[in-house]
DNA sequence: TTGTACGCGTTATCAC
DNA sequence: GTGATAACGCGTACAA
């Protein structure tokens, strides 16, 4: 505890400005202007100038320009929540913009359509260069409007069709297709699904790669094994119990994300019943618990690095006076990793 | 794949200003100013303003504003990576700023001094209304030269001392010490510790927690016992290995971090052997995984919502023009919440 | 290349 | 309360 005081509440003391400095080296405005943009000095200034910077300890006033370029470099960033799979993504993406001289500006709205909306004005009022989201629906208008005028939009993860912004999505459907594959060749005859949200993109293409995969069996959909979840932990402990208390159980279960899969897992242990011995499991997202646990998870791991990557050059092209482009969807490529949470399954079981 | 093209690239239609909404409502300038920052303001006027704004889709320019205010309400946030602890606390403080009508612009640094650097740039010249960040000591003059700038900073994690900034930190060494202690009373006589980095304060205060607990039972300290890591996996699997060939192994190890815990878990599956029955095992930090793995990690609980809402209090108050105040300390307590990672030990054993 | 002067959109300060 | 106007710090067009 100490009882120092600061100078006053967040007031700065008179910084020194561009003028100063051109004052301080004896040369006009104009030409330190053209000296802090890195562009062709007389040598002699350049080095009045670096004295009077240092001398001043001038900074930059990216505010002020900003209002002349209308380039803050700063790019919204609007997402649910900071579960494993946006942690990894945003550190890859604050790493990537950085090298172009640009940082993030986050929101996390927690599905709350209210903050959604106040994240979009905030947005919008600081003029960030850019907008990158999880595609959200409630907020069509608001993002015509911003497209409108002219803020570039990437969208991740979930789609909203008709809006002209760029895109970087997973193959959402035929990695979980091979997924349920796989418990089919392992002779699975009952198999659930949980699915997501069926208001996000992701959620519904998840359940249709499902769905193809049983169709391309010949095995007919049991509405009862296709329990909808709201992509987090209890929805998963909630469906897992709705699943495993049917008359006939299924005996291999495709769970749509990391979250719900937690709570299968949790309900699995809390009423004693084992993976893969008990029922045979498969997720959506690859994390580190998956990985550490024994048996290790199978699952459908997402290409984060390269997600982040994505986003950041349509970011980074996309903001480039030099040219234009066409609006662009990238639909990148998951794996399907196999460990230990399924087995064979038999008659007999 | 779509072939529409955006308006320009980045380049936005003129927007209405404040002097547009004016003209459209037939008052000042001045008039409009302050009925966007909600003063009063005469009852027929801002109906005419409210309705020239819906006309012209005005949109508050929050540039020009911090430019005349020296206030962006933008937040600079740096911290090392986005591991659990960080992205459960930025969900928090994101959360909790944004009350106030703030948001945080986050950069991480990966421990690059290169790019600690940058991002102190980048935030003095944004104006961000004041830092938060894991203290560097790299930066001290920096640090330094920006609170004399009437930048507040607010240090969580570890400390820089000296430096005129407020802090919110967790009791390390007392935590420690008691972790420590619930090995020795299973009647643990080797007793190891993988340190963290000791040019953080946390990793030393920890280090301190772990050797006044055995000093207190009149324990000497083995130095093969205590091996320095680097807070990462990697380098909790290689202490692992260390401890664990030696002539007379430790049979119980208190590790000052959940990602080199997540290590040493790593290298005893590799090896073949198990937490409790071939090591004890207390962690700092507790995590999702530790709580789901069986059996579960004992472990340190840090109180990240009570840290996160400790720096938002400081900032809101700091920010606050009304008041000035000293500078103040926050140190919060940690829970060691005793689960199934260890067990009594006998020199059977 | 250099110097000057203006504009960006807002807030603050005056008289009224 | 309201209206007119001067800043805020930078980029840039223009004339030199």
């Amino acid at each position: 505890m100490s009882d120092e005081d600061l100078p006053q509440n967040g007031t700065r003391r008179r910084a020194a400005t561009i003028a100063d400095v051109a004052e301080a080296a004896g040369v006009a405005i104009g030409t330190v202007s053209r000296f802090l943009n890195g562009r062709e000095i007389r040598r002699g200034n350049r080095e009045q100038i670096e004295a009077a910077i240092e001398k001043l300890s001038y900074r930059r006033n990216a505010v002020a320009a900003a209002m002349k370029t209308d380039k803050t470099h700063m790019i919204g960033l609007l997402i649910p929540t900071f579960d494993e799979f946006h942690s990894d993504m945003v550190e890859h993406l604050a790493r990537l913009l950085r090298t172009s001289g640009r940082a993030l500006v986050i929101y996390c709205h927690s599905h709350d359509a209210r903050v959604i909306n106040d994240a979009l004005d905030f947005f919008d009022a600081q003029r960030v260069d850019a907008l990158i989201m999880d595609g959200v629906a409630e907020v069509r208008a608001r993002l015509e409007q911003m497209t409108a005028d002219g803020v570039p939009i990437v969208f991740y993860n979930n789609d909203i069709p008709g809006i002209a912004a760029d895109r970087v999505m997973v193959e959402n459907s035929s990695a979980s297709y091979r997924a349920v594959s796989h418990l089919l060749d392992l002779r699975h005859e009952r198999v659930a699904i949980i699915a997501g949200a069926q208001y996000d993109s992701s959620g519904r293409q998840r359940l249709e790669g499902y769905e193809a995969a049983l169709h391309d069996r010949g095995i007919p959909i049991d509405p009862a094994y296709v329990v909808e979840g709201t992509w987090r932990p209890d929805s998963g402990y909630d469906a897992a119990r709705q699943l495993m208390q049917l008359d006939k159980p299924p005996t291999a279960v495709f769970v749509s994300n990391y979250g719900m899969t937690i709570g299968v897992l949790e309900w699995m242990r809390d009423n004693g019943l084992r993976v893969p011995d008990d029922l045979s499991l498969v997720s959506f997202d690859d994390v580190a618990l998956f990985r550490l646990r024994e048996p290790a998870i199978t699952a459908i791991s997402q290409p984060i690095a390269a997600i982040a990557e994505s986003i950041a050059t349509l970011i980074v092209s996309r903001l480039d006076p030099g040219k234009s482009r066409p609006l662009r969807s990238v639909v990148l490529k998951c794996d399907v990793i196999l460990r230990g949470s399924t087995r064979r399954w038999s008659p007999a079981d």
